[in-house]
DNA sequence: TTTGTTATTTGCGCTGGCGCAACGACAGAA
DNA sequence: TTCTGTCGTTGCGCCAGCGCAAATAACAAA
């Protein structure tokens, strides 16, 4: 696989950067693709390299001492990840980073971005952007896991993955598909898997959603607003 | 009252900053001094100034549409809080800042730390710093939220704050003062003052703790750590 | 079509932790 | 010293959600 330079400017990161700039990072970056379940890096290595996904989905993830893991967010195309090692010194991961699906990253060393950060004011802008943005969604995460009850969480989920990750459904309206299991929703939303297979179903004897394996059909977003406001019954 | 500029250095993203800048910070700031349980800004509110706490304590907490509270962070001397509008375009503040005693905190334009970051590097890159602490923080307790039981929720609670607002007590070795209250750990640890109260009691009479009014003693760090770890019992 | 694998569903029992209510303890004001 | 307000404690009952186990469904490979 090839990368056209020019097509790095859709990472958010590199919005703003020159013709020039992009075309180093395109030469100093190495391909890795890795097949589903595979990793790109550990929580605890070193952040040598950070990573922007090219093709597949992936997620970022925590793991406890017993084994549970939290999903803290998942990846798609374009998007930048484990770019902290640019901005710390001997950083190392905080997250895991596993494919959902077979999936290619182009790796580039930090030291690299940091080199560039330094003459690139439009680099530190757009990059503390993402980390400011990162903030704000954490927070919010937060609050929701400590104040809010299941089905709630699971309401606020779906509806920020749909966001997210979401692909439109072609020919229906406002229908949006989430490729997720109910292992990675529970995980996402602070839950289990039976859980959100019961979350699951009652929502679909009410028509808000088509739960299928490894798949939601979000067919009434409004409907799960009000859930997730805790408007509905 | 009347700040030092060098005294501006403590400020960890002033850390590498020019004594002229900090005399230039100092005096674009103004002084603002509130009341126990007073507000400096609220969640939602423009995010036109960034503060720094120069007396007293106060934290940043969230609300949702019951009023239900959750504390992000507690502050102390010297930090700064409510940066978000230096870097975003119209930020709104994600969190409320109350002070938790009477408190006194310099507020400066967002917009002048914009303008002084785009000269001077070393803002960018200690406010950066800050930024990916957050994340990391947060992220971490995501996942403690998501996956650990009360009990151990509230000691890594308690032995975070006591590593970033704990008083060291004189005379003895190992103590540490948290000045918080069983509302405060409960809101922080996502839970209620109940089940602190009931965790608080037993660690006292296991030899762990004092706990007072308004005021938790750690005697015994080292047992909390095992209970935050599962070793204990 | 068959078979194996993995994801999902659902009944069932259990319990951690919530939350009310009543009481007790402490601090500051008068 | 007394009073008042706030903070903390504890008994009690309850239930949301966990988690096992067994059944079923969906998909892939042969």
């Amino acid at each position: 696989m090839k990368i056209n330079p020019a097509e790095l400017r859709r990472v958010n990161v590199f919005r703003d950067a020159a013709d020039e700039d992009l075309k180093l990072f395109a030469e100093k970056g190495i391909l890795r693709s890795i097949e589903e379940g595979e990793f790109f890096f550990f929580q605890g290595d070193p952040a040598k390299y950070f990573y922007i996904l090219l093709t597949g989905r992936a997620k970022l993830l925590q793991t406890n001492q017993t084994g549970q893991q939290v999903n803290l967010r998942t990846l798609t195309k374009w998007e930048m990840f484990g770019a902290l090692g640019a901005v710390r010194e001997d950083a190392l991961y905080p997250a895991t980073a596993q494919a959902l699906e077979p999936s290619t990253a182009l790796a580039i060393e930090s030291n690299f971005l940091k080199e560039m950060m330094k003459t690139r004011p439009h680099l530190n802008v757009n990059l503390m952007q993402l980390m400011t943005g990162y903030i704000m969604e954490m927070q919010e995460r937060y609050r929701e896991m400590a104040t809010e009850r299941v089905e709630r969480r699971i309401a606020l989920t779906v509806l920020r993955l749909a966001g997210q990750i979401g692909r439109r459904l072609e020919g229906a309206e406002m229908m949006v598909e989430l490729p997720l299991s109910r292992q990675d929703l529970a995980e996402t939303s602070g839950t289990t898997i039976f859980t959100v297979s019961r979350v699951l179903a009652d929502w679909e004897r009410r028509g808000l959603v088509d739960a299928g394996r490894e798949r939601v059909v979000i067919r009434n977003p409004h409907g799960l607003v009000q859930i997730s406001e805790g408007l509905d019954k």
